[in-house]
DNA sequence: GGATTACTTGAACACACATTCAATTAACCG
DNA sequence: CGGTTAATTGAATGTGTGTTCAAGTAATCC
């Protein structure tokens, strides 16, 4: 840390005329500000959403669901990815817990469909990456 | 996956009156094609931004480049994270791979700047979280 | 009630990933 | 040029994560 406080000084030297330490001191600050305006356990709940997402057979489930607009049986999700029945489900419970799809029982069945989220997510990735090179 | 079939078919028996070996057909093909709508190279590419986003280190230098609306040198983003110079070369690597990132080299000092599709994600993932439990 | 079915949970393991250290490139300065 | 500094790259390693197998729960049907 101290050797980038050092680095820092000799960058900030050559944008200002002079430097002092207090203006170390005070971009140090501007930098931490930058990187915790908001909370840190919002943070933590946005990395469990990255997580959930940021995997084949997960990412696929979730997709699926946005895209049929309706609740769908595990039974048919488990055509959807190629994972055993138990992977499907701690696949469904990892999104679950992130907020990106929700449950209802209906009997036997076990129905799931994407929440609001979801949806939201996966609308903006699309549009940002199909906007490709 | 002759068990899923299995499964589906009598799933569907139970919504549909009768429920013939075409109709699990239907259903298969429907579910099927939800999930390949999309290019499946765009899905990979999806899952490369998100695999990019989904790591403390890396959300937090996309989160800080978001919020300071201007590019950042190096140095002043080894004083974000706590990484070694390294790690923080790699992390900032992978970031520009998925294209949440550009660089720009001025002398010795090297400036990285946030991406739209990086403002786009981080603006609706903490929308989208903040709207939370 | 007992049997079957639908799904979930927990433990185990193989694999991927994040980080570090060491070496390297590229730019500036004397 | 030789030396210093900024940043990157590659190899090594410890940790986390995805998946599966085996066992468990809950609902239905006879």
């Amino acid at each position: 840390m101290a050797q980038t406080t050092e680095r820092l000084r000799r960058y900030l030297d050559e944008g200002l005329e002079e430097c002092c330490s207090e203006d170390v001191e005070r971009r140090l600050d501007e930098l931490e500000t930058l990187g915790t305006e908001l909370g840190t356990e919002q943070v933590a709940s946005e990395l469990d959403v990255l997580s959930a997402l940021a995997n084949r057979t997960r990412y696929t489930l979730v997709r699926v669901l946005v895209a049929a607009e309706e609740e769908l049986c595990v039974c048919e999700l488990n055509a959807v990815v190629d994972v055993s029945e138990s992977g499907l489900s701690h696949a469904i419970s990892k999104l679950a817990d992130a907020g990106l799809v929700e449950g209802r029982k209906d009997g036997r069945w076990k129905m799931y469909r994407a929440t609001n989220r979801a949806v939201a997510l996966v609308t903006v990735l699309e549009g940002s990456v199909s906007a490709d090179e």
